[in-house]
DNA sequence: CGTCTTTTTTGACAAAGTCCAAAACTCGAC
DNA sequence: GTCGAGTTTTGGACTTTGTCAAAAAAGACG
């Protein structure tokens, strides 16, 4: 992976404090929500706003360089493997959440029987489950 | 599919006017918000509140007799279809949203490759895409 | 008809994001 | 280096979607 700050300058974003922070920090926290990621670049750089979160948030996923994923009953959460994809399985109870590779080869379930004419770019695959830790609180 | 009333027995849910009209507004309006429903609902009898819409919507996706989705930026919206594993195309910039058959036979990605010692319940699926009208407005 | 339970309603509240204007910063030109 | 134009960041108000809790209304049943 290259370092946040060539990432930056490749995608002509001027380079800043905050938004190597945030970068960082989602690579250290993959699928972290926006507050976990505020908390994570607080901790490096001392402070930043809630809205420079969600603005570097939403430029970097505007350009690419980060995935958001919004799974039902979660906020948005975010990760730095992109462009391979891949898809999540997430846990029904505390919502930890795993990357897994792409079940049928590539572009697995891409081709959907009947498009009702839409032009699709992408096949999005949520397994929901119940995670190790989860299993062991509930059922014996 | 059995008519309202019907189900609403075989659930031992008693039967009220809200939960009549919010059903058959479902029923109609396959994929539509709980906003969507209230404003259906209220033009068949009169008046709901919106915590009543909410409450219905709540105890039927518990009973299992509409299902609920959630798909990247939108509010949840429901459907009247289920047990049947079917899955979702989503139009980006318009939202509308249609059904599809499942790809690869019945439970086509429920097994994942790496399950990371989750016990996997469902594989939701969501093509992203563009509808051909919103096709037809932005490229000729 | 009167009581008891379940629903519905009302109104306050919470979480996640967005909008906007002002202040601070980045970066290239000098 | 320093300057200035154009971006970013900030802070605060606001919106949307949904939940909580208590009171009022509606059904069920003896």
């Amino acid at each position: 992976m290259t370092d946040p700050e060539t990432t930056l300058r490749q995608h002509d974003l001027p380079v800043t404090a905050q938004r190597l922070a945030v970068l960082r920090a989602v690579s250290h926290h993959p699928h972290a929500t926006a507050d976990d990621l505020a908390e994570a670049v607080r901790q490096e750089i001392g402070t930043i706003s809630r809205q420079s979160v969600y603005n570097v948030l939403n430029v970097l996923t505007d350009k690419g360089i980060i995935r958001r994923i919004q799974p039902a009953d979660s906020s948005a959460r975010y990760e730095d493997r992109v462009g391979d994809n891949h898809h999540h399985l997430v846990c029904r109870s505390c919502g930890k959440t795993e990357d897994v590779n792409c079940a049928v080869g590539e572009a697995p379930c891409l081709h959907a029987h009947d498009h009702h004419g839409f032009r699709i770019d992408e096949a999005e695959v949520i397994y929901w489950g119940t995670c190790p830790a989860c299993q062991r609180r509930r059922a014996p």
